[in-house]
DNA sequence: GTCTATAGTTCGATAGAC
DNA sequence: GTCTATCGAACTATAGAC
């Protein structure tokens, strides 16, 4: 038994600091965030954050890369095994975009937690989701317009926006429509968040396109 | 002529800190906004930010109240406009939610990024949204269970929160549907981005109570 | 690769004149 | 109410030993 007690310690340096810096920019933001916070949470010196990613500006962005790889992996992987004329390819679709960030790619709350405030953050988070996650998006945008022959693409582009936007808030605050109707702090299921929210926006996204078919006829 | 040129330097110092805080908090986040940007930006002192609201933290609260007591206080009115009992109340609930954060009294883009910001914070925000938010969305929430007989009150507080995601999406980011299809950058029309909006949101919230039904029966 | 020590800057908050 | 001046703490980043 020479191997430490603390099953975090047997990780190399590089990962400890990823990982320690996913929390510690969870909770307390970009800017919020110490670099003194995160190298006591990783029990490493300070100075050797700087040495293996430069800045905080790179370390932040490491964070980022490392979990959209993954997730932006699963999607196409599982939108790729979809049959874009069957009658339940929207919910298809909509499935392999919103299960991988709330499922073991995802990463877990501390993930989830940035992976929500790149939405709506300022310029550096803004420049995040145009490297890491627009060049999914546009193929998940493509795959619906196909799914739903005759919808225009800006409603199709808004319908994903606003998908995207019912993810940010589960995965953000998760605990938030149990405490609104005072239900017990339960462990939650995945997978019911999950066809939840793949039925909600594929609903929505149904109910927009037909909205336009209306008012445009 | 002896009014100052800038219309701004008219109103009292603590409207314009105000206005001021509102601009550099949505840019920057809580932590990156800094005192002296703030002051800089209403044109006053450093120490007159303490001297009205004592602290950084009083500051960002007092900001937070101001919008959302004019949000909430539309929301509220326009919902207590609305027959539960008609076929489209889901629509008219969901307009009178997600209407007014667009409009005027949602205070514009700088306010909707703070508002969007809120849902996916630390503890700082999470407080903010339980004080200023939460009790209007138990309203809402109520409304919408009686709009929906027979639906469990989790699914309706769950599509509630997907459905105030998908605001928070649209109030962040309301370029970047265009962006994602290369639509150019035309001026964006409220009322067409609410009717998708809201759209979505009732469709999104009735096939959730749909699926809910299949399932358990 | 990992550490200690510290340089140089910026921050929130306060004191006190007017 | 509004200003100037400044304190002490905390921050990112770097230098250099090992």
């Amino acid at each position: 038994m020479n191997q430490p007690a603390d099953p975090s310690r047997i990780l190399p340096a590089r990962d400890r600091i990823l990982n320690a810096a996913e929390v510690v920019f969870s909770e307390d933001g970009f800017s919020g965030a110490a670099m003194k916070a995160i190298s006591q949470r990783a029990e490493v010196a300070q100075g050797l954050l700087h040495y293996h990613f430069a800045s905080k500006d790179g370390l932040y962005a490491a964070v980022i890369a490392r979990r959209s790889g993954r997730i932006n992996a699963e999607r196409i992987a599982r939108l790729e095994k979809v049959d874009l004329a069957a009658p339940d390819a929207v919910e298809r679709i909509m499935d392999a975009l919103l299960r991988p960030p709330l499922g073991p790619a995802g990463g877990g709350r501390a993930y989830g937690r940035i992976f929500a405030g790149l939405l709506v953050g300022g310029e550096r988070d803004r420049a995040m989701v145009t490297e890491h996650y627009d060049p999914t998006a546009r193929r998940f945008i493509e795959a619906l317009s196909r799914a739903c022959p005759g919808a225009s693409a800006q409603v199709v582009a808004w319908g994903y926006s606003f998908a995207i936007g019912a993810l940010v808030a589960t995965v953000a605050r998760d605990d938030r429509p149990g405490r609104l109707v005072g239900a017990g702090t339960g462990a939650l299921d995945i997978d019911a968040i999950v066809a939840r929210l793949v039925s909600f926006a594929s609903g929505g996204i149904r109910a927009a396109i037909a909205a336009e078919r209306g008012s445009t006829t």
